[in-house]
DNA sequence: TAGAATACTGACTGAGTACTCAGTTAGTAT
DNA sequence: ATACTAACTGAGTACTCAGTCAGTATTCTA
């Protein structure tokens, strides 16, 4: 592995685990195994470290979700919404540690004062967002979901399905007791109520 | 004002806006007209006026939530439940600074190793989630609501609501258009579905 | 009014910070 | 054999920070 490639890891988890401010570049160096120096002659200032890591993070869930949306679209629209929660779920599960980096401070901070790091967020959301959206609209289509918009939808539910992985990462309620919940709380949200039957 | 209470306001808000690292004891001295000392002789170090503040902040949301619990015990559960979600969204806005500062990781990361600031942070969570659980049990009393685990399903409904007031703090979507859509899915998540009728 | 207690001051310290830069090294093209 | 280059080095720089402390002002009490 490259100093460049062991730098980048080290500072996805830093900034993840420890966050921006409290993430050294002397440090950085060291877990590495690289002089200071180096550090800057790949990534020039540690705000575009920052950004580095935050477009790699980009790549990683784009690819990810791309390849979810190829094998998930099978099921009628209410399955397929829960089968979008359960996917986040695991892949928050999977990947504990960029979860932790997009549910900090940092990086919302920056995206108000730098453009291409909005950017980067943005592209995130709409990964997880969408997937939920699709998901819906396929469902209004098919009839098994009620007509709404499905963007506004789509934001409540990935809302909350996040909300369960920021309550793990809080520590302070257990949640793997209302993991069910959510699931369920899910299908009762989008769920077409029979008018005739 | 003393001092003491300056310097508290003051760490407040800088907490809230700028984190707990990006916030000096000089700048807060600076801030409120007193000397670097003045903040040690009254608060210790700059940890334990982080506790200070939470704590400050702990009895304001506490008496907010007495209040609140006092005049809102008329109606059936399912419009306690609306009216909850109202009150915590209201008071999200009006107290925007410390809301901020419950959204932040500083609190979180200091309750892992200190257990005075976890006691606090479980306090004013218990609040919130409070509100929300003594309307859902209300209203399986008087029928208006299904019967669950009430303590989970008001941990999701805080989750939602409190969703739409981190995106708010977050800049990437615009709140104001799916503000309708929270309080509808509140009633759905919750409402009991007639048998009969 | 003496003197004790409390509130406050601000210059100072030392550890830590991001970042620089002149120089070394290993590899490759000519 | 020579020239060139990208990757890397680590001591050095200028700066910020939380926290200290010896001293001063203010208030309270006997």
């Amino acid at each position: 592995m490259s100093k460049r490639t062991a730098i980048l890891n080290a500072a996805t988890r830093s900034f993840a685990t420890r966050g921006f401010r409290e993430t050294s570049t002397t440090e950085l160096a060291q877990m590495t195994g690289s002089a200071e120096g180096t550090v800057f002659y790949h990534f020039e200032s540690k705000e575009k470290l920052f950004l580095a890591v935050l477009e790699h993070v980009r790549c990683e869930f784009e690819r990810d979700f791309v390849e979810y949306l190829e094998r998930a679209n099978v099921n009628p629209g209410v399955e397929m919404v829960d089968e979008a929660a359960r996917f986040y779920l695991e892949l928050a599960a999977e990947k504990e540690e960029l979860f932790l980096l997009l549910h900090r401070s940092d990086a919302f901070e920056l995206a108000r004062v730098n453009d291409h790091c909005r950017k980067q967020l943005e592209a995130i959301f709409d990964c997880f967002v969408g997937v939920f959206e699709r998901a819906l609209i396929k469902g209004q289509q098919d009839g098994t979901i009620e007509a709404f918009p499905a963007r506004n939808m789509a934001l409540l539910i990935f809302t909350m399905v996040d909300g369960l992985v920021r309550l793990r990462d809080s520590c302070l309620y257990d949640p793997g007791a209302i993991y069910p919940d959510v699931l369920e709380a899910c299908r009762k949200l989008v769920a077409r109520r029979l008018p005739a039957e």
